[in-house]
DNA sequence: CATTAAGTTTACATATATGTATACAATACA
DNA sequence: TGTATTGTATACATATATGTAAACTTAATG
């Protein structure tokens, strides 16, 4: 039985780096974090989603909304909750040589 | 003359940190910077914001808008705009003690 | 099981991010 | 200097992110 790195498994079941169908995978991929980062944060803290709510000022709803990447989310938000969260979030751009970071 | 880390002139100019004015001054400082880096990736690529615009599938306005920080932006853009850029962009979070991280 | 708390989903309103087209400003460069 | 290139600003249309309220689904817990 032959096994597989999750590289492979990826380019296996969803098609190879390039194609309409894995952009779209890593596309959605990349999104999922955003809401993946959001709850454990969250946790982390051990709040509620009402709780965390009420200290950016939105409902519940909301926050699941953000949790679950029912929509596209802006910088603005993001860092909003983890402002709440007492958290700092970096991006960093790796370019194909040079690397740029930026706090 | 007295003499000053950045850190230091800035609690100094600004306001110290838990005071809105500061608060305000870390939100924007941050969100310019996703403008910064998109325009430093686009240089980095030798590429005119028309030509950018055109990987993208939008006018050279809009990728103005985006390096000018004009108006805030979601996930989606920042994303699509890396891609095309051939560059790879990664979020993390750091809490008050513990770190998490994800690409 | 019944009850509460926590999270999700839906429908809807409003603000705003994205997009275009055009005019304008700044820069390079002949 | 004039001309082309590049970037910015403005006015406007459209899609959608944010926000609320209420119903619904799951866990938890008595």
């Amino acid at each position: 039985m032959k096994r597989y790195t999750l590289a492979e498994a990826e380019d296996k079941l969803i098609g190879l780096k390039g194609t309409t169908e894995r952009d779209q995978y890593e596309f959605e991929l990349k999104l999922e974090l955003i809401g993946d980062m959001i709850q454990m944060a969250r946790k982390e803290r051990q709040l509620t989603q009402e709780q965390l709510g009420k200290l950016i000022g939105v409902k519940k709803a909301q926050i699941s909304r953000l949790e679950n990447n029912t929509s596209n989310v802006t910088i603005e938000t993001i860092l909003k909750v983890f402002n709440a969260l007492d958290a700092k979030v970096n991006f960093n751009v790796k370019m194909l040589n040079k690397q740029v970071s930026l706090a």
